[in-house]
RNA sequence: GGGGGAAUGGUGUAAUUGGUAGCACGAGGGAUUCUGAUUCCCUUAGUUCGGGUUCAAGUCCCGGUUCCCCUACCA
C-alpha cells in the first residue's frame, strides 16, 4: 500500500510558495503568516463562519504565525456590544484562540481618516455632494459605463475642507460622501468611483459620538489588514470582484511613498484570496432568513437546536471537535459545493460514538411485568446488574443498574403480529433484555383504542446478566435475535426529551418555492414528556468525560446521542437529541 | 451586449504540476456483535462537451456548454 500523503489545499500551497520566495520578509520564515477572522458584530455566527474561523486559525497555527479576532465595526446603525460578546464566546468554544487582545476596526478610525486625507491631497479622492439617487443613476449598469460626477474634479482644498467638516458633524446623514477617483467606465462596478466614507450621525457601541463619518467596507478592510500586518486576507468568493479595489486602495496610499518621501514609508500590502463559502443541504446560511425564523417564532431563538448557528449546534449537543472534523472534511476550494446534511450528522456520530458514555432510557414506555419473578416468595426482589459504560472502551468502566419484576420497554419494541424480520418482542417470542435476563412474552393487554398497555413475560433465571443459557442435552445453545433496552420501573427517573428533525424539507429552502417558510418541516420538533431514565443519569457520575464546554452528553442505547439542555433542573431533567443512531431496521421499513 | 470565477463517481475532495485517476462519505452485499449501533471485508460508480498538440492530457492549446458572483451611503 502507498503511504497516505498529506495533501495541501490551494491556499496552503500559495503560502508555501510565498514563504519560500520571501514574500513577507526573510525567505523561509514561516512565523510571519498572519490571518484574521473579521466578523461584523451585527448577528450570530453560523456554521459557515466556523469554516472561515477554523481555516484562518488553522493556518496561523500550522505556520506558527498569528491569528487575530477583529470586529469590523464600521456601521454603528447595525452593531451591538451583545453580538461582540456572543461572537467571542463562539470563537472560543470552537477552539480557536486569538493572538493578543481582541481588535476592532474602530481602533483604526483615526489612521484611516489620515490616509483618506492623503488620497484627497494626491488627487485620488473627492467629496461628492450629490444625492444618493444621482450617484446611483450615474453608476451605469453592468453593460453600460457610468458617468462622472460633476464634483469629480473639484479643487483638492475644497474636498479637504468639506471632508473635515463631514467629520466634525456639520452635515446631516446623506448630505455628501467621500469617493475614490478611479474609473467610471470600468467593467468592474466596484471601480466606478466607490464610496470611501458616508455620514452616519449615530452612536457607536465603542466610540460613542466621536465620529460622524464611517468608512465603507472596501476602504476599511484592507487598511485594517495592513495595520495588523495580516499576510493573508481570506474571504469568500463574492469578494473576488473587490480584490482589484482592495489592492487599489493600498497602492493609492503607497503612491509616492518610500524612503525620503514626505508621505512616509510604504505600508504593508496583504494578499487577499477567496475560497468558497460553506453551503449545506436542507439549510440556509442567509442571515435574513435566520432572523425571520427567530422574529416570527418559527424557532425558539438564535440558539434553537434546529438552527445552524454555532449557538444552535452547541445547544443541540454538537462538540467543537465535530465541527472541526466537518471543516477538515469539506476542504478548501473555489468550487461552489453543496455539502449533504447527512455528512454533518455523521461527524457528530463519529465523535460521540467514541466518547459518549452509554445509558438506558426508554423514550416511549410501556410496562413489562415478569410474571415468574419472585415466584414462591419475594416479588419485590431487586438484582443489581453490571453494564459497561462504553462497549468499545473499557476505561469507561461499568455501572450497576437495578432489575426487578416491573420494567419499562420501548413501545416500538413490541408488536402483536410481528413480521418475520422483526427481531424484537411479540407473543411467544423471546428476547434479551440488555445486561438483564432473557424474557419470553406470554401475554399482553390493550386499551379500548387498541393501544398496548402492558406486556407480560417470564424470565429465564439461567440467563442472568443477559448471558446465554447453558447448552441443552444435545449441546445446543438457545439463541435470541434481539436485545432490548429497558429501565427498572420503580427506580426510573422521568425526563423531558426533545427530538429534532431537519428544519426544512427540501435541499435548498426557498429555491423552488420562492419562500423558505413554505419549505419548513412542520415536524422538526417533537417533545416527549414522559421518558423513563435509569436513575444513574440524574447526577453526573465519574464515568462521564470532562467535556470542554461542560455539557453532559450520552448515548441512549439503541436510540441516539443526547445532551442535557440548559433548561434542565434537578427536578426536571431535559435532554436534547443531538443525533439518532443509524438504523438499518428503520431503513428497511 | 459587459466583467469576474468554477466544472473529477450519488456527495465532498486528491492526483508528485504532462506519466497507473486515489481517498472519504453514501449506496449494495457479507462477517463480527449482549446496541438492527460500532468495527471489519467486498462491490458499486468519475475527469462538462467537441476538436488539437504529444509516445503520453484531468493537467497544455482552440472552440462550445452549464453553474455561481457583480449595478447598497451593508459587510
Amino acid at each position: 500500500m502507498t503511504e497516505p500523503v498529506e495533501t495541501r489545499h490551494f491556499i496552503q500551497q500559495m503560502i508555501d510558495a510565498d514563504i519560500e520566495r520571501g514574500q513577507w520578509g526573510q525567505a523561509g520564515d514561516r512565523s510571519v503568516v498572519t490571518t484574521r477572522f473579521p466578523p461584523e458584530p451585527n448577528g450570530f455566527l453560523h456554521i459557515g463562519h466556523a469554516k472561515a474561523i477554523l481555516l484562518n486559525y488553522g493556518l496561523a497555527k500550522e505556520f506558527g504565525g498569528k491569528f487575530n479576532l477583529r470586529f469590523d465595526d464600521t456601521n454603528p446603525a447595525k452593531e451591538e456590544q451583545a453580538f461582540v460578546d456572543s461572537i467571542k464566546h463562539d470563537v472560543q468554544w470552537l477552539g480557536a484562540t486569538w493572538d493578543g487582545e481582541v481588535k476592532f476596526a474602530s481602533d483604526y478610525f483615526e489612521q484611516m481618516y489620515d490616509w483618506a486625507c492623503e488620497l484627497i491631497r494626491k488627487g485620488l479622492a473627492y467629496v461628492d455632494e450629490q444625492p444618493v439617487d444621482d450617484i446611483r443613476a450615474q453608476r451605469g449598469s453592468l453593460k453600460e459605463p457610468g458617468k462622472p460626477s460633476p464634483y469629480r474634479d473639484r479643487p483638492i482644498e475644497e474636498s479637504l475642507d468639506l471632508f473635515e467638516r463631514m467629520k466634525n458633524g456639520e452635515f446631516p446623514n446623506g448630505a455628501m460622501v467621500l469617493r475614490a477617483k478611479i474609473d467610471m467606465s470600468s467593467s468592474n462596478m466596484n471601480l466606478r468611483d466607490p464610496l470611501m466614507y458616508r455620514i452616519v450621525n449615530a452612536t457607536h457601541h465603542r466610540t460613542g459620538d466621536t465620529w460622524h463619518i464611517y468608512p465603507m467596507y472596501d476602504w476599511a478592510h484592507g487598511l485594517e489588514d495592513s495595520i495588523e500586518g495580516v499576510t493573508n486576507s481570506l474571504c469568500t468568493l463574492e469578494f473576488e470582484d473587490h480584490r482589484p479595489l482592495y489592492d487599489w486602495f493600498i497602492d493609492a496610499i503607497n503612491k509616492d511613498r518610500g524612503p525620503d518621501s514626505p508621505w512616509g514609508e510604504k505600508i504593508h500590502h496583504p494578499r487577499q484570496t477567496e475560497f468558497s463559502r460553506l453551503a449545506i443541504s436542507y439549510t440556509n446560511m442567509s442571515k435574513r432568513y435566520m432572523k425571520q425564523l427567530v422574529d416570527e417564532g418559527h424557532v425558539s431563538g438564535w440558539d434553537d437546536p434546529r438552527m445552524i448557528t454555532i449557538a444552535g449546534f452547541r445547544r443541540r449537543g454538537y462538540t467543537p471537535k465535530s465541527l472541526q472534523m466537518l471543516a477538515e472534511d469539506v476542504g478548501i476550494t473555489k468550487f461552489n459545493a453543496l455539502v449533504d446534511m447527512g455528512r454533518v450528522e455523521n461527524m457528530i456520530r463519529e465523535d460521540l460514538n467514541d466518547r459518549a458514555p452509554r445509558r438506558m432510557v426508554v423514550l416511549d414506555p410501556i410496562k413489562l411485568t415478569i410474571t415468574n419473578w419472585g415466584e414462591g416468595g419475594d416479588e419485590d426482589r431487586v438484582e443489581m446488574m453490571a453494564i459497561p459504560n462504553h462497549p468499545q472502551d473499557e476505561s469507561y468502566g461499568q455501572r450497576e443498574i437495578p432489575f426487578g419484576k416491573e420494567l419499562y420497554i420501548e413501545r416500538e419494541d413490541f408488536m402483536e403480529e410481528p413480521p418475520k424480520k422483526f427481531f424484537r418482542l411479540g407473543p411467544g417470542r423471546e428476547v434479551r433484555l440488555r445486561a438483564g435476563y432473557w424474557v419470553t412474552c406470554t401475554d399482553y393487554t390493550k386499551d379500548s383504542d387498541g393501544n398496548i398497555t402492558e406486556v407480560f413475560c417470564t424470565y429465564d433465571p439461567q440467563t442472568k446478566g443477559g448471558n446465554n443459557p447453558p447448552a441443552d442435552a444435545e449441546g445446543k445453545v438457545r439463541k435470541v435475535k434481539g436485545t432490548l433496552h429497558w429501565v427498572h420501573a420503580p427506580s426510573a427517573v422521568d425526563a423531558e426529551v426533545r427530538l429534532f428533525d431537519r428544519l426544512y424539507m427540501v435541499e435548498r429552502p426557498g429555491k423552488k418555492s420562492g419562500d423558505h417558510l413554505d419549505d419548513l418541516n412542520p415536524d422538526s420538533l417533537q417533545i416527549i414528556s414522559g421518558a423513563k431514565c435509569e436513575a444513574t443519569i440524574a447526577e453526573r457520575t465519574s464515568d462521564e468525560p470532562d467535556w470542554v464546554d461542560g455539557i453532559r452528553r450520552f448515548q441512549f442505547e439503541r436510540q441516539g446521542y443526547f445532551c442535557v439542555d440548559q433548561d434542565s433542573t434537578p427536578d426536571k431533567l431535559v435532554f436534547n437529541r443531538t443525533a439518532s443512531l443509524r438504523d438499518s431496521w428503520a431503513k428497511q421499513q
